[in-house]
DNA sequence: TGCACTTTGGCAACAGCGTTGCTTAAGTGG
DNA sequence: CCACTTAAGCAACGCTGTTGCCAAAGTGCA
C-alpha cells in the first residue's frame, strides 16, 4: 500500500473527520466552532469542508444554539438518509440482512433460512436476494444511494482479497471469492468480513468515544474482535481475533482443536453443565488477559449462549477484571456491558463495514469514497 | 487529540514516508523512481520532496543504477549523520546511555552505575552526565543536532504526560514527572517510555518490513512490546504490554502479584529451578496466544534470562508456536528470533523513541518535526 | 560515428487545499 | 438606539502535489 497523500486525499479525510464528529454528535447536532475545535482546523477551513458536505446533501443545518453574547452558534447534523449500506451475517442456520443508514440506524430488518452448507450458488441467491429486499424496504425514497453491501461470516477469511478459507465444519468454502461473486450478483460494492470483526466494529461505532474496544462472542464458539485506535484490527492476514483457542490452562482438557485448555473448551464445558458462574469466570479470566495486554478501555460480551444469562456473565467477567485491576492499583476499571439484540450486531456490524471507511474508520487499508 | 491535516502537515506526512523509505533502504540507497512506486506519489512529487531533503541535508545522492535502456536512475540515501538521538535505559542497577544517528546506527556507548532507589536528584545527575558523556564522545562534528532524549525504564508509566507511576520496587517515583525534568536537567526534549517497548521499537526498526511485531522481555520480569502498523500500541495509559502476569494456569501457583497462574510465576519458576524446556514451553504458550490475538507476524526474544539459553528458548517458544500453526492449517509460522546484545537493544530503542517520529512511525498521538 | 529510441528528472504553469485579513450577519446588554 | 460580542463567509494568498513539456543521459543499431 502507498500511504502517499496529495491534495484530494487531504481533503477527504480533513471531510471524513468533520463527517465523523457529526456522526458521533448524532441528532443533538454540532456547532462548526465546536467542529474546529475538534478537528484542530481553522473555523474557516471547517466552514468550507461543512458547505461541501451540505452540497452534497451529506450535513444539514439544524437550528441555533442560545446566544453566549454574540450571534449565536448555527447547529450542523448528519441527514442520515443522504445513503445507506447493507449489513448481511451469514450464520450457519440463518441468514439475517439489515439495511442501515449514514448515522447507523437500522432502518429494515429480514431474516431468511440458510445452509452454509448448500452449494455456493444457492447461498448466493439467498444472499443476493435478502440485499434486494431490505434495499426495497428501506430507504425512504428510492433516489438515495447503497453504498455497498457488508458480508460478515464465522470462520477464517481474507478480508483484503475477499476469499474465505475453512469455514469452519463448511471445508467447501475454502478459498472461495465471496467477494467478487456477490458483488457480481448485487451489482454493488461488497466488503467481507469476520462476523465478530463485524460486530466489534458496529458496537464500537455505536459509543461517543474512540476508546479501544474489544467484543468478545461467546455462541457455539468463542471469538473476539478488536477495534483499536478507532478502527478494526484485523492482522495482516485477517487473523486477528482468535480468542477461543487461547491456553488458560495449560496441559488442560483437550479441546476439539486439538489443543489442551483452551478458553474455548473450559468456558463451553462449564456452560454446558450449567455451571454459569464458572464459565463466566473462565471468560474473564481471558477478557481480563486481554485488557492487560492490550490497555482496552471496554469489554462488551456478546452471543447466544452470553444472551441466556446476560447478568451472570456480566458479573463473573467484571468481577475478575476488577479483581486484577485492584490487585495493580488502578482506580477505575474497565467497563464490562453486554450487547442487546441477539445476533443483530453482527448484521448492524455488517452494513458499518461499507460505512466506516467514509468516517475514515477504515482499517489499516485505506477505503476509498464511493 | 486532533486529528486534521492542512498543508503542512501533508508536506512532512509525504516527508517522513520518504525519509522512512531511504532509511529501510540503508547504505544500498534507493532510486527516486521506486520511492514514486512505494509512495504512490507522482514522481515529480518525489524530485521536490528529495530535493528539500537533500537542502536539509537530511538525504544525498549516492552513484546510480544500471541502465535499462535509457538514462540510468540516480540513487539517495539517508545522511545518518543528520542528526542523533541519545538514547536511556535506566535499570534498577545500571544506567546505559547510547548515541544513535539518523539511521540507528549507535556510534557511542557507556554504561553507568545507577541506584534507582537514590533520591531523584541523584539519578537525574547521573542520567544528564550519561547524555552530555556519549553526546561528546558520538558525533563526528560538533555542530551536527541532538534532537533529543529517549529515557526506557521499568515499571508503568504514562507516555503521555511523561509520569511515573509506581515503578516496582521503588514506590518513591510514584508521580513524579521524569519527562519535565530531565528535559530541564539536559535541555534537550525527552520523552518516557517502557523499556519492553523501547526495545520493541527498535527492533521492529531493524527490519525493512513494517510486519506487526512482539518483543518479550524475560529478565527479572516478564513484559511485552507491541508494534502493530509500524508504530508502537501502548494503550490509552501506557498499560499495554502486561504480559507476564496473564493467566496461563486457572488457579495455578500464586504469584508474587497476587493472582494465581501468571505465566511470568509459571516460567521464572522453571528457569530458577532450571528446567530451561518448560520455562520455554510455557513463554511460548503465551506467545502463541498473543501472535493468534493479534495475527503477530514476528515474535523475538530477550532479556538476561533468555541470553543465558538462547537456542533453548527460542526452539522451545518456536515448538509451540509451530504446533499451534500446524493444528489452524496455516502453513507459514511465525519466525521466532533472539534479541542479540543483551541490554543494549533497550537503550537502542529508547533513542528510536526520538528518531521513530521523524519517519512517521510515533504512536497514536503524531509527534511533531523539530 | 551518428542517429533513433528509451528512460530519468527538472522547469513552469496550474488547480485546489487550508490560512489570513477583513467584512457582514445576528445576537446581547446598557 | 447604539456599542459590543460572537459567528460565519468572501477574497486574496501561500503552498501542496499534478500536469505538460523538455533537457539530460544512457542504449542499440546502422
Amino acid at each position: 500500500m502507498s500511504g502517499g497523500a496529495n491534495l484530494p486525499a487531504l481533503r477527504h479525510h480533513n471531510a471524513s473527520l468533520v463527517l465523523d464528529l457529526l456522526r458521533v454528535a448524532g441528532e443533538q447536532g454540532i456547532s462548526r466552532l465546536e467542529l474546529a475545535e475538534r478537528t484542530g482546523l481553522t473555523p474557516q477551513a471547517v466552514s468550507k469542508i461543512t458547505a461541501r458536505l451540505r452540497a452534497e446533501g451529506l450535513a444539514a443545518e439544524a437550528g441555533r444554539l442560545a446566544s453566549t453574547g454574540g450571534k449565536p452558534r448555527t447547529v450542523l447534523r448528519l441527514v442520515p438518509d443522504a445513503g445507506y449500506a447493507v449489513g448481511l451475517h451469514l450464520d450457519r442456520d440463518e441468514l439475517t440482512a439489515v439495511l442501515a443508514d449514514l448515522a447507523g440506524t437500522t432502518v429494515a430488518t429480514r431474516t431468511f433460512p440458510l445452509d452454509l452448507g448448500a452449494p455456493a450458488a444457492d447461498v448466493l441467491a439467498t444472499a443476493a436476494h435478502a440485499v434486494q429486499t431490505v434495499r426495497a424496504e428501506g430507504r425512504r425514497t428510492e433516489d438515495r444511494p447503497v453504498f455497498g453491501v457488508g458480508a460478515a461470516l464465522p470462520g477464517p477469511l481474507d478480508h483484503r482479497s475477499g476469499v474465505l478459507h475453512r469455514v469452519t465444519g463448511f471445508p467447501r468454502w475454502d478459498g472461495y471469492p465471496l467477494r467478487d461473486a456477490l458483488a457480481e450478483h448485487t451489482g454493488l460494492p461488497v466488503v467481507v468480513d469476520k462476523d465478530t470483526n463485524a460486530a466489534a466494529l458496529g458496537l464500537a461505532l455505536r459509543e461517543r468515544t474512540e476508546a479501544d474496544f474489544a467484543y468478545l462472542h461467546l455462541g457455539t464458539g468463542l471469538g473476539a474482535g478488536l477495534v483499536l485506535g478507532g478502527a478494526l484490527h484485523r492482522g495482516a492476514r485477517t487473523g486477528a481475533g482468535e480468542f477461543g483457542h487461547q491456553t488458560l490452562q495449560l496441559d488442560g482438557p483437550p479441546c476439539h482443536c486439538g489443543g489442551r485448555g483452551c478458553i474455548e473448551a473450559l468456558c463451553l464445558a462449564a456452560a454446558g453443565r450449567g455451571d454459569v458462574a464458572e464459565a463466566a469466570r473462565v471468560l474473564g479470566a481471558g477478557a481480563a488477559n486481554l485488557v492487560g495486554l492490550l490497555d482496552i478501555d471496554r469489554v462488551v460480551l456478546g452471543g447466544r449462549t452470553v444472551a441466556a444469562h446476560e447478568d451472570a456473565y456480566v458479573r463473573g467477567v467484571r468481577a475478575v477484571i476488577e479483581e486484577r485491576a485492584r490487585r495493580e492499583g488502578v482506580t477505575a476499571s474497565v467497563p464490562v456491558t453486554v450487547a442487546g439484540g441477539g445476533d443483530r450486531p453482527v448484521a448492524e456490524g455488517a452494513a458499518q463495514l461499507v460505512l466506516a471507511p467514509l468516517f475514515g474508520r477504515a482499517g489499516e487499508d485505506g477505503g476509498e469514497r464511493g
